[in-house]
DNA sequence: TAGATTGTTAATCGATTAACAATC
DNA sequence: TAGATTGTTAATCGATTAACAATC
């Protein structure tokens, strides 16, 4: 029996479990039951080593001399990060991009519920057809707070995006997605923030080809 | 007179750089002249140490004592991560999310120009109004060649991911952002692949809650 | 059993933080 | 000049890679 809880996982581990959660759920759907350390490294990139040392902080074990089965090593990720539980979600602004997450469907969401749309245009609440709730912008607390909303993702204009932030944040939202073309800095210790953005993405890509690393 | 050329430069560094000319664009936008190493790590959430650090790789100075020329600094990382060039981009999949992205305009984009969409469904490329080209698919590999396409943006079902990126990397592309519910390794070394999807995002963000890192 | 593959400790490598002299 | 802030070296910290005993 080994001492688990209280080990602390390191960030860059957290994210490479994150994308091997995504993997898995690929392999299972194809049909495989197990991978061994080698075989998911080849995969996603990563050495043998690294594979193994982060799942050794899930505190679980694979079979030695048979790799692991896929489905339990999903489910062991999925129960740490707390990937398990639903969780409710809105999306802020609603030009091309807002409803077109708006509009991703359950089997993509997974276990994430979309519970509420806004935008500070009014007329186009009216207008659009969705089947989730849309609401004025100025009831963002409120509408969070009400819905136990945890997670956000941003679509508005740039110069909008802090103090959408802002509000979620006061709501109770503890993860925003922010794909503005803008850095917001979460404001509180226990929240977090990504900043994505197409051009972000392609500037990354750019210096990379650039300094060919 | 310092030796600059050979040095490598971190990733993490080349990320937070990244960050950095973000924020810089932005506070020039905001008619700001100067920012100290502080200033600058105050907003972004990073040690002030760490700034003066990364900056220290571009091989280029401050002013000891008054902090750094927004518009010099903002210069030097463009010029060194080649954000200063323009580059050929395409988005492959025309559903909600790659319409969004093909309809962005240009002042979001930069230094990035869309030269092409494409789909596998012909009807939708002749019903769609767009000021972009349109291509059926699998004239990929002939159209990233002939336009001199370097960045893609993947956005078509996850089933099909992997088979278009193969493509855009036969044609010539280096640099593909994959919006995919999937996660595509790039199986030449000078080609870079960034996955993301909200899901992932959403994933990532769960487990930072739950773990409270 | 023999081969394969894990879990874990140790060694290396790299990145972040600290400190301080240089200097505008 | 004095105060402020950089650039850079050194010290610490953390993460990755290597190696190997344990074991299915």
């Amino acid at each position: 029996m080994r001492i688990i809880f209280q080990i602390k996982i390191p960030k860059p581990t957290i994210a490479r479990l994150c994308l091997l959660y995504q993997f898995l759920e690929q392999a299972e759907r194809n049909g495989v039951k197990r991978l061994s350390s080698s075989q998911i490294g080849e995969q996603l990139g990563f050495h043998p080593h690294n594979i193994r040392k982060d799942i050794g902080y899930l505190g679980e074990i694979g079979n030695t001399g048979a790799g692991y089965n896929v489905i339990e090593l999903k489910n062991h990720i999925s129960q740490r990060f707390g990937l398990d539980r639903k969780r409710n979600a809105c999306v802020v602004g609603l030009g091309r991009l807002g409803r077109a997450i708006l509009n991703l469907d359950q089997f993509v969401l997974k276990s994430y519920k979309l519970v509420a749309g806004f935008d500070s245009n009014i007329n186009k609440l009216e207008t659009m057809k969705t089947k989730i709730d849309l609401f004025p912008s100025s009831e963002i607390i409120e509408i969070v707070r009400r819905r136990h909303i945890e997670l956000a993702v941003i679509t508005v204009p740039a110069r909008a995006a802090c103090k959408v932030a802002d509000q979620l944040v006061e709501g109770g939202v503890k993860g925003i997605v922010n794909f503005c073309n803008i850095v917001i800095k979460p404001k509180k210790a226990d929240v977090f923030i990504r900043n994505i953005s197409v051009t972000g993405e392609f500037h990354y890509l750019s210096a990379l080809i650039t300094l060919n690393r």
